[in-house]
RNA sequence: GGCCCCAUCAUCUAGAGGCCUAGGAUACCGGGCUUUCAUCCCGGACACACGGGUUCGAAUCCCGUUGGGGUCACCA
């Protein structure tokens, strides 16, 4: 059975689209083979928690079609999902540890390991935990039940060679003299990320460790846990780590990073998937445009590079515009509306504007920027009309006269007027689209005057004389 | 800095020894279509980091160098 999960910390104001990617390929991975994807909330930095964090990871999960089998909501056979309920069962681990002597007692001040550290960076050796503890723990164990503050750290062998296996890059060997003691147990009761990942993922029976890059040094910690608990190890999967253009670490300083603002500028949950399934996977076919269903059934994670791909939002962009030529008007209008339900915009402009718009714009947010005059008449014109004005009182004599009020007999109608008055077809048609519209670019005129209709068509041509 | 990971056009990538005078996509530049813009079509410029091996033959295998990234917390 292939279990894959995400572990979401709720630090941050939403997830991070570098964790949008993880999750995808977590739960495309265990739909592919009928498996069940997890999301399990790691809670356990109580300094940096967020307020309402772990809700909008949730929301944004479920607005880009991710959602879990099993999680704080759903439940499972697994539960509880939040790590912050299942501090119990990690002490009891932890616990079990100190007995085989794989972990032991810390009451070691911050002021000591501060202290320690600094001497060591001094003296240009790897700063970390000196094992102070490890020989006194009667005397540790005394102080702690004097009520001393104190934490469980792992027992590092010293000198050994840790090797696992990594599906994306091969054999990964450490030597644990590169390995800190690293705390397992927080003074506060609470596990750190390696002692609590290790036993959910054991007891939440997660088969595919798929996570991002920046995790492989500390799976060596990981593996020498799993050997402590004498646990079976899953399979683990590093996938790289999403760049910022200059290639460090994708961040919120240098790019967007969450989920939800690639949704509030308008891309299409489709799109960003599916560019996202390119960072580090190409499909067989070199195709670039598929939908998920495809991804399923051609993705494996071998096929995923080792190499950190820079995440470039112009191809994103193509893509998203790609996407929106795609779908059906009554799709496409349905979302224009949707995503700009605060404007109130006549649904019949919309609709009728849409198969107008369908090749313009490359998101929805876009529309308005392109099809803002529809709804309301201009307030300023790109090009000054000063010397247009005999033109356009030509025109509007012209356009009083039109009965037929359709694309095609506006365009006819007005056609032979630019010859009769001997101006270029596209000054003359320009100056009527500034008219119209204020602006320089527009969806094709006829059609935009159709939907605005003879009378709004002559009061700004009035307007536009006026001015 | 130590350790670990990585290395094909600006970017995403194809490529698993001969099919490669290196293919596709985005972006860029030029042209066509066109009542603006966009779509669409055609064309262009642009890459195997470097040095050693192995081999009849290397973008592909090995070693080194260089470069980039990650990680070294009672954060995840």
């Amino acid at each position: 059975m292939v279990r894959t999960r995400i572990a979401p910390s709720p630090t941050g104001e939403d997830i991070h689209i570098g964790n949008l990617y993880t999750a995808y390929i977590n739960w495309v991975f265990a739909k592919k083979y009928d498996g069940k994807f997890i999301v399990r909330i790691e809670d356990t930095d109580r300094s940096r928690l967020v307020a309402g964090a772990e809700d909008k990871i949730l929301s944004s999960l479920k607005a880009f079609g991710i959602e879990a089998d099993e999680d704080v909501l759903k439940g499972g056979e697994f539960e509880p999902y939040r790590q912050s309920e299942r501090l119990e069962i990690y002490k009891k681990h932890v616990l079990e540890l100190v007995d085989k002597e794989k972990a032991y007692y810390c009451t070691c001040t911050q002021d000591r390991l501060d202290f320690i550290r600094a001497k060591m960076q001094k003296e240009k050796i790897l700063p970390r935990y000196d094992k102070h503890c490890l020989s006194k723990q009667e005397e540790v164990k005394k102080e702690i039940s004097e009520g001393k503050k104190y934490v469980i750290r792992l027992n590092v062998p010293v000198d050994e060679i840790v090797e696992f296996e990594d599906v994306i890059r091969g054999v990964i060997s450490i030597n644990t003299s590169s390995l800190d003691d690293q705390v397992l147990l927080k003074s506060d009761g609470f596990p750190t990320y390696h002692l609590a990942v290790v036993i959910d993922d054991h007891l939440m029976e997660i088969s595919h460790v798929i996570r991002a890059e920046e995790w492989i040094s500390s799976t060596p910690k990981h593996i020498l846990l799993y050997q402590a608990f004498e646990w079976d190890l899953p399979i683990f999967a590093h996938v790289p780590i999403l760049r910022n253009p200059d290639k460090s670490k994708l961040s919120k300083r240098k790019n967007p990073v969450w989920a939800s603002w690639y949704l509030e500028e308008g891309f299409l949950p489709q799109a960003v998937l599916n560019y996202l399934s390119l960072m580090g996977w190409s499909h067989p076919e070199e195709k670039d445009i598929f939908d998920t269903e495809e991804f399923i059934n051609t993705f494996t994670l071998e096929r995923i590079s080792p190499v950190g791909p820079v995440f470039d939002i112009k191809k994103l962009t193509w893509m998203n515009g790609q996407y929106i030529m795609r779908l059906t008007d009554e799709d496409l209008k349905t979302k224009i509306l949707d995503f700009f339900k605060n404007e109130n915009l006549d649904e019949e402009i919309v609709a009728k504007s849409t198969p107008l718009i369908k090749e313009r714009i490359k998101t929805l947010k876009d529309y308005l920027n392109i099809a803002k005059f529809l709804f309301q008449k201009p307030t300023e014109y790109e090009i000054s009309l000063m010397d247009k004005k005999n033109i356009i009182a030509q025109i509007l004599r012209k356009v009083e006269n039109i009965d037929d009020f359709s694309a095609k007999n506006i365009g006819d109608c007005l056609q032979p007027l630019a010859v009769k008055l001997e101006v270029s077809n596209s000054d003359f048609f320009m100056t009527l689209r500034v008219v119209m519209s204020g602006k320089k670019i527009t969806p094709p005129l006829s059609e935009s005057m159709e939907i605005l209709g003879k009378d709004e068509c002559l009061e700004r041509l009035r307007a536009a004389i006026l001015d």
